[in-house]
DNA sequence: AATGAATGAGGGTTCATTCAT
DNA sequence: TATGAATGAACCCTCATTCAT
């Protein structure tokens, strides 16, 4: 409907601030992670980010729109460098998974699961952005360790990973702390479930 | 600020309907699955239940109680009987699990998480209805399951138990298929994550 | 989408304001007069009617059905009685005419002809409610002339309509003012192309 | 407040695009027809022209200015010539007249009526470019009929006129067809209000 | 001269909530 | 008790216009 997303551009014209770019992307996450979707307002986002609400128009088709670019921005941050020791990798991505989710904040894997239908580019970003690279992590840990013979193959990588990472959503929403020895309890469960043998 | 919820009523006056109290909560339950939190007009659920605005005030102080007492009345529904087996035990509990986010929505989780500061009472209520009840039909399986020999003692009931339900949040977040054999391979590494003996 | 134009209503509730009814549609013609229908807002009629703005909508599903609704109230007024002869009647007619366009503004003749694809509706109305009964007290005028022998049958009589009563839209249009004699002019005219004896 | 209009610009710098001029005129009458005054937007004028919004202020002060500059350059046409028979005359100039609002588009004339306050320019450019040049066509054409005798001095020509070209606002208005024989029906009732005497 | 970016000021519509019957 | 009417407050989005390149 309106020009959107940097359309030709020849050099001609008044240069699009790319502070204003990124102001609004992160204050569209900052809003999401703070009210949801839903109560999260077209007006609030260009306050916080201090600009006018037709630049955000000039910028994204609607609201939907900026929220899915704003996410697909959201990185993983720095992955934990893999240290051929499948025990500590895997509590070192734990603790990153961890940390991951406190910035980005559990209210955003909520407006996925509330908006699935109405936003599925948003969980679509999420996934391919946060979710996956993660998963991706931990296979290539456990590829790692059996490539070793540290681990005998025809583990159940894939049900050991869903439930390395699952353990982290079920102990949020039961609303129990995550002590200091969590990543440790999972990592070594994970391992458990992977049919390592005993330390 | 607290819910109105039959306040004295003496048996004098035109008894409420029961009728109505119980569309209305049905109401709630379904939109709130249908559309989330936020995009729920009590509009709507009067209208679902077949009742005007006034009577869910009357009732209940505004929206927030309201979908809070609807919450409070989800029941898990019928838990499987325990088998003595625990493989056959988890198997039928994750199935359970299911079941119950299939007809709960994983929609309401997500309300949870998004609406977590502003709504606590709703995933409180969640907890003590349905996550905690499922836990504890896993923790009683364990113990018989020790009580029989059949497992060790001083495994880490807990984080399995985490991670069992756990893996069922992340594969719906992957977007993954809850395909015919997945119970099964959860229950496997459960029990290999509770340092079962190998069948 | 929203309850519009008294559904059922057995009594029940508070009854619907007539004042407001009344009050809302004489802002809507009022506004659309001044302003005409682009310029008109649901604000500003709310405002003249002294209502809030979910009032118009819950009587109306939006600003088109508003206006239409307006314009269908809109009356010819009290049309002049006939006097049996023709001249004289074609003269209180086009003198009407005068005074219909005067209260109800050129303007919204303007908003038919801009909004004719957009709000067909409303030129219906206003055909209905204004210009074909105006056309048929001049229809039977012709016809009682016919009737009383003072005009012969067989003459153009819907062609010399059209031209008595355009030639009020051609004289606004050029801007010129409507002098003591214009209605005897016209009538004098038609009674020409009717054919009627000279007097 | 009043047109920009090429100021001064001696000779320097660099002249504006003539080619842009005529794309921005041609664009501000299309859209008028189409969507009328209000609707229509500088943001798609200057997208029709293929130039930017500026290049529009560069030019015009304002909308109003631009579509009232828009309307002085609309011509009524090649005027059919003048045959010496006074029906054939009328004949040709009521189809001449069809033609033109068939290109002009009605919606303009319901637009001048609706802006006739905020917008006094269009109507007069409209009069003095259209209106006044297919009324003054009439005339001479009654003026040569009487200077040949057809026609007795004296006529009410200008009533005459009015009525003729009327029809035409009162039967597009009642939303009636313009049938092959609406000329020649309007034509004769017009020599007939002239007073010329029976074929 | 011409461009794309930016803005202040609304516009239509909806919602949670309260009022009057 | 229950109803339909009424409201204040937002919300998403668009537009005429101006700025900076």
């Amino acid at each position: 409907m309106t020009a959107v997303q940097r359309p030709a551009n020849r050099g001609r014209g008044r240069p699009r601030s790319t502070e204003h770019d990124d102001a609004i992307l992160d204050a569209a996450v900052s809003l999401m992670r703070e009210v949801g979707y839903a109560r999260m307002s077209m007006e609030a986002v260009a306050a916080a980010a201090g600009v006018s609400k037709p630049t955000l128009y000039l910028r994204y088709a609607g609201k939907a729109e900026l929220v899915v670019a704003a996410h697909e921005r959201v990185r993983v941050g720095d992955a934990p460098a893999p240290t051929g020791d499948l025990r500590a990798d895997l509590v070192a991505q734990l603790r990153h998974l961890h940390d991951v989710f406190a910035r980005l904040g559990m209210s955003v894997i909520g407006v996925c699961l509330t908006e699935e239908e109405s936003l599925p580019d948003l969980i679509a970003a999420l996934r391919a952005r946060s979710l996956e690279p993660g998963r991706q992590m931990m296979r290539d840990a456990i590829a790692r360790a059996v490539h070793q013979g540290a681990l005998s193959d025809g583990a159940d990588a894939e049900t050991a990973i869903e439930m390395a990472i699952g353990a982290y959503y079920a102990r949020y929403l039961a609303g129990r702390p995550f002590d200091q020895g969590w990543p440790e309890r999972v990592a070594d469960a994970t391992l458990r479930a992977l049919g390592a043998p005993p330390a």
